[in-house]
DNA sequence: AAAGACACCTGGGAGC
DNA sequence: TGCTCCCAGGTGTCTT
């Protein structure tokens, strides 16, 4: 399940691969994908450098001479590095195959991901209304907490608001919410000021550990065997209900919140 | 404008 | 073993 920590790892798993590299050909084997690929993407990418690799909310960016890939990996999405005598497994939709012989392949077996070409840049509909990026200083206590005020909804549906903050999933605004001893469903208006603040570098926090954690265990983007592998974090409450739980031991919770499966502790949680 | 419901899709697990 | 059912997950879009 590609969250943010997952899309900055394999942006930066194909960079040293695909910076100023020509496309030679790019194969799309699956046009179906959350939404339809571009008629004619090959012919309009076909011989165009991939100037860099960056990233807007979950959205990979490849910069070309006319615009940019943007890459979406949705929920089962991947990106590996192979070369060009690897076969062609299930669900291998895409190919951008490269004058260096190496191909970066698009794998998405639940097909929610997205693979746009956009010429219009940060003024895409799909990018002009997202929120601050989390690991940036535009995400803090001022800016949340001016948010919140306003707003009546659990604490949990707003930090997954891309609208608000982009990057943060079901499982990271979990783990925070844990973190910070909030409660998920709490309205976000009736939450003090000092603690947005403590959310706030509990989102960074749980965020930089995973992309600490996917760098390490990601080293070899072209590895051989099996995709590259969404890093195993160790989460305290995602996945865990009916365990004790890790701070008081209490048996953790389980409810659905803006339906989505929420795990927190009722008690450390308020 | 805000909030909630719903849609999209497949693999995997549970229950029969 | 095989079938059916349900769930996970991100996020755009529609409805209230």
């Amino acid at each position: 399940m590609p969250e943010l920590p997952e899309v900055e790892t394999s942006g930066r798993g194909i960079t040293p691969y695909c910076t100023n590299q020509q496309i030679t050909r790019l194969v799309v084997r699956q046009k179906k994908l959350r939404w339809p690929v571009e008629t004619g993407l090959s012919r309009k990418v076909n011989g165009q450098t991939i100037h860099r690799v960056s990233r807007r909310g979950k959205y990979l960016l490849l910069e070309i001479d006319n615009g940019e890939l943007m890459i979406h990996l949705g929920m089962s999405g991947s990106l590996r590095v192979v070369e060009e005598s690897r076969p062609i497994e299930k669900h291998d939709h895409i190919d951008i195959c490269l004058a260096n012989q190496k191909i970066i392949r698009f794998n998405d077996p639940r097909r929610f991901g997205s693979f746009i070409l956009n010429r219009q840049g940060l003024a895409h509909p799909l990018l002009e209304k997202l929120g601050v990026e989390p690991l940036e200083d535009e995400l803090n206590p001022d800016y949340l907490y001016d948010i919140c005020k306003n707003r009546k909804v659990a604490i949990k549906p707003l930090i997954m608001n891309s609208h608000v903050v982009v990057g943060v999933g079901n499982i990271y605004a979990q783990e925070s919410l844990f973190r910070s001893g909030i409660h998920p469903t709490r309205p976000a208006n009736k939450i003090s000021r000092q603690r947005i603040s403590r959310l706030v570098d509990e989102i960074k926090r749980v965020l930089q550990e995973a992309i600490e954690a996917g760098g390490s265990s990601l080293k070899d983007f072209t590895s051989a065997d099996g995709k590259p592998g969404y890093f195993q974090h160790n989460f305290l409450v995602y996945g865990r209900q009916g365990e004790p739980c890790p701070y008081c031991q209490s048996q953790l919770k389980q409810k659905q919140i803006g339906q989505r499966t929420t795990v927190y502790c009722g008690s450390c949680q308020r």
